[in-house]
DNA sequence: ATTTATCTTGACCGTTTGGTCAGGTTAAAA
DNA sequence: TTTTAACCTGACCAAACGGTCAAGATAAAT
């Protein structure tokens, strides 16, 4: 529950940086916050911003409800807060789509990267999921500046692929829109996934060959052999 | 506001079949019925069962709320009923994945028909998506029989084109997922892709051609050439 | 013309909602 | 030890929630 307490009384006396002052406080500040930000991920992935409850995720986090808006003063305040943390790993994984070699392998790359980023925070792909579904209110901002930036100089990229003769004569948009909904159809529609594989959860095994037959499809389909 | 109403009065008096007796109290009826119904797809497709509000869809659909609860008893009656209806236009979109000549004939069918249904009704595609993103609570029977019964029965399929060398050797569900995914991202991701083409809504020249590009990939991309 | 059945809706009810706050506990600083 | 600053939370509030109901309006049947 309250860890790193004693670990900084083992230190040295002179400040080597990380506070044994304020540490306990602030460690206590850092679990809650983090406790409050992963229940409200799962509770906001689950029923979107408007069917969410403060109630249900101060259940979710263990904490009385007063304690959720002590650290976020409101719940909009605390979606925004889960929405930017979304969108940072989201661009960890747009980073995989760089400049380097063989179009085969940056694509494979991409595509094995938001698969990975589907399997390993699911809530956030959701999360997204429901933002976009309600109309994008909250981050339509982002999305036309940031994600569309982005977007637009990979389909440059893509275009250059294709009149250099390397792949087939695709749409860029079609095949980025193809890429985004099969990946992330691995987290926002687990459910359905699991129910048809016999209402067990993909294993680590099946998961693998579902990545690899995503890549294959789609490599094969625009004219690449990896 | 109350059409039919003088359309009957010039029928010939021998009851034709659609009764002229209760002809206008039916219509009411029919009217309202479709308006709460329309107003409700709308509402639940934006904020899931639990953040839609009796409220929002009595004001959509221009009715006193008591009018609602008049015509449906419960918002959990009102979902359900709509869930139905949403699952009948699937089923028919299933029934063109049928057992005629050529694999790309029908995968090409398949894909058409489930593109279409996206632009035809984006409410439906979306109250669908949130009902599963949340745990399919009110429809995990029908997907473990009705769906999966289908979609297995199709699995078999393409597993016998695959026996026979009519194409590649590719997991038949990681196939439909992808199909699943692709043409549903178009209704559910709709707000994002307007975002990426300039807050245009697709045009009709567009969307056709984003048509043509997911059959063409995902044809390819499995190794068959329609 | 009268009765009957259906449609309509403002007002209301108990519960849940996001958010507040006073008064408490705990730990760091003086 | 005392003071101060941060953390904690039961109890509370106004607004919004799903749902009810009585009383009236309308139209079909008698």
């Amino acid at each position: 529950m309250t860890p790193l307490k004693t670990g900084s009384k083992t230190d040295s006396k002179t400040a080597v940086k990380p506070a044994q002052n304020g540490a306990h406080k602030a460690a206590i500040r850092q679990e809650n916050e983090e406790q409050i930000l992963a229940a409200a991920e799962k509770v906001f992935a689950d029923y979107g911003f408007k069917g969410a409850t403060t109630a249900l995720i101060a259940e979710v986090a263990n904490v009385p409800k007063a304690n959720v808006h002590y650290y976020f003063s409101t719940k909009e305040a605390l979606y925004r807060r889960i929405m930017e943390d979304v969108c940072d790993h989201w661009l960890e994984a747009a980073m995989t789509f760089d400049n380097s070699a063989d179009p085969a392998i940056i694509l494979r790359g991409y595509i094995e990267a938001k698969m990975d980023l589907s399997r390993a925070r699911p809530y956030g792909s959701r999360l997204w999921a429901h933002e976009i579904i309600r109309g994008a209110k909250f981050s339509s901002d982002y999305i036309s500046t940031t994600v569309k930036n982005w977007l637009d100089s990979r389909v440059v990229v893509i275009r250059g692929w294709i009149t250099e003769g390397k792949m087939d004569h695709i749409e860029p948009y079609s095949l980025m829109y193809m890429i985004f909904a099969t990946t992330q159809h691995y987290a926002d529609f687990g459910a359905q996934i699991e129910i048809f594989n016999n209402d067990q959860p993909l294993s680590e095994t099946q998961f693998a060959e579902a990545k690899e037959n995503v890549v294959r499809i789609i490599l094969k389909g625009v004219g690449l052999n990896g």
